[in-house]
DNA sequence: TGACGTCAAGATCCG
DNA sequence: CGGATCTTGACGTCA
């Protein structure tokens, strides 16, 4: 089983993608960025390597107007050195990855311009892989597009216009239940139709379902057999929905208890699950160390190594009962550990809690600042304990200061991100 | 015509 | 002038 994340990281340096808007892009400004993003894509596949994540969908972002008229650089040949060597990477470290053309590529529009754009963005996508040198196992992911009033004979279109598709572009084409149009019965018939892979997506699923007779895992299983050997394990996607937030929004984090309900549910270890959620790579670690039966200590207190100062300027009592509950090496749980995390960072921390955070940080300073550092951040305290700012001015000094004084510690931890 | 989703770029505001 | 905060962009469908 992986367990993966989509397009960007959240607190790892350095993994920032670069675009630009369509009046900008010339062809030496396209360059100039698909090589960063290069560099930034191959620092993500770094990071997963070295937190263990095997599974991750590549931004679409990568190529600026990757699948428009107006991007004539051919970035697969001047940049392939620095492709092939992400892709071996990729390949080395048994990763699975895959991209993923959003709601705007519509190959069953009724308008021919709208499917020839489409064609040119899957074009562009499996491009992306191609390059790389990866085998069908990695996934391009896609949705079926709209009704027209008519969604029988959408769906015929769907089906002609993939007929056409270039064998390259079939090879990797998978497609995924939608949150308005396309349930799961209606995708896996398709599917099932032109033995295609099909992708279960539970929120989509709980939007946009066929009744309620059938079970999650009912459909996941039937989704099961539209993959074969060379497509690899089962893909599916799983996230929860926002509280107070229209309906379909992705959760801030994935609530543990609620994943290893629906963990413990697939009882199974031949699949993989991509989450979609905000905290991207944290989430993912998460669901990592508590889906993993081997779990060493060490690994959660890695975890609250870059947690705690969020918990502790939020709340005091959450952050004492952690502490307490890493203390016993011998028996300890992932999943008590992260349901007290996820309890202390939803805390709404008050000026005190807040301030005893930040005087926390700024212990790794106060003796090697000059008087005028120190000066700046008491005076940056001071306006916030007086309601004059909110906290963010005094955080952001601290990042200064860590960053000035290359506080590995702080810089790795999500004290200044959240 | 606006909502939908995404998030960096671009624009503007503030001290 | 630098940093913080707000708006725009780029895509297609549907109400």
């Amino acid at each position: 089983m992986k367990i993966g994340y989509a397009c960007k990281t959240v607190g790892v340096s350095n993994t920032d993608m670069k675009s630009c808007t369509l009046k900008n892009a010339s062809s030496e400004r396209i360059t100039e960025i698909t090589k960063h993003n290069l560099h930034v894509l191959n620092n993500i596949i770094d990071y997963n390597i070295n937190n263990n994540i095997n599974l991750f969908r590549i931004s679409s972002d990568l190529i600026p107007f990757g699948s428009s008229e107006i991007n004539d650089v051919k970035w697969w040949e001047i940049f392939s050195k620095e492709l092939s060597l992400i892709g071996d990477k990729i390949k080395s470290s048994n990763m699975r990855v895959s991209v993923h053309p959003g709601q705007y590529t519509v190959l069953n529009s009724n308008n021919n311009d709208v499917v020839r754009r489409a064609i040119d963005d899957l074009t562009y996508h499996t491009r992306i892989l191609d390059s790389l040198g990866l085998n069908s196992q990695h996934k391009m992911i896609l949705h079926i597009g709209g009704a027209y009033n008519n969604k029988k004979l959408a769906i015929e279109r769907f089906i002609e216009n993939y007929k056409k598709l270039e064998d390259n572009i079939k090879y990797r084409l998978v497609i995924e239940n939608d949150d308005k149009i396309y349930n799961i019965e209606e995708v896996l018939d398709i599917g099932i139709k032109l033995d295609i892979p099909v992708i279960f997506d539970n929120l989509h699923h709980e939007i946009n379902n066929v009744n309620n007779i059938c079970s999650e895992k009912y459909w996941i299983e039937q989704c099961k057999s539209t993959w074969k050997k060379e497509d690899g394990n089962q893909k599916i996607h799983y996230s929860q929905q926002a509280e107070n937030k229209r309906i379909g929004s992705h959760s801030d984090t994935i609530g543990i208890k609620d994943f290893m309900v629906f963990f413990n549910m697939l009882d199974r270890d031949d699949i993989d699950i991509m989450l979609e959620v905000k905290d991207k790579n944290l989430s993912c670690v998460k669901c990592i160390n508590c889906t993993d039966f081997n779990i060493k200590i060490i690994a959660l207190e890695k975890e609250w190594s870059k947690y705690k100062y969020n918990v502790l300027e939020r709340s005091h009592s959450d952050y004492i009962k952690i502490r307490n509950l890493l203390k016993n090496k011998e028996d300890f749980n992932a999943v008590s550990f992260y349901t007290l995390l996820e309890k202390g960072l939803k805390s709404q921390g008050d000026i005190g809690s807040l301030v005893n955070g930040a005087l926390h940080v700024w212990g790794y300073f106060k003796n090697k600042t000059s008087e005028k550092e120190k000066h700046n951040f008491f005076k940056y305290l001071e306006n916030f304990q007086q309601q004059k700012s909110n906290i963010n001015p005094v955080k952001n000094y601290l990042n200064k200061l860590a960053q000035k004084y290359n506080e590995d510690y702080l810089l790795k931890s999500y004290y200044f991100i959240m």
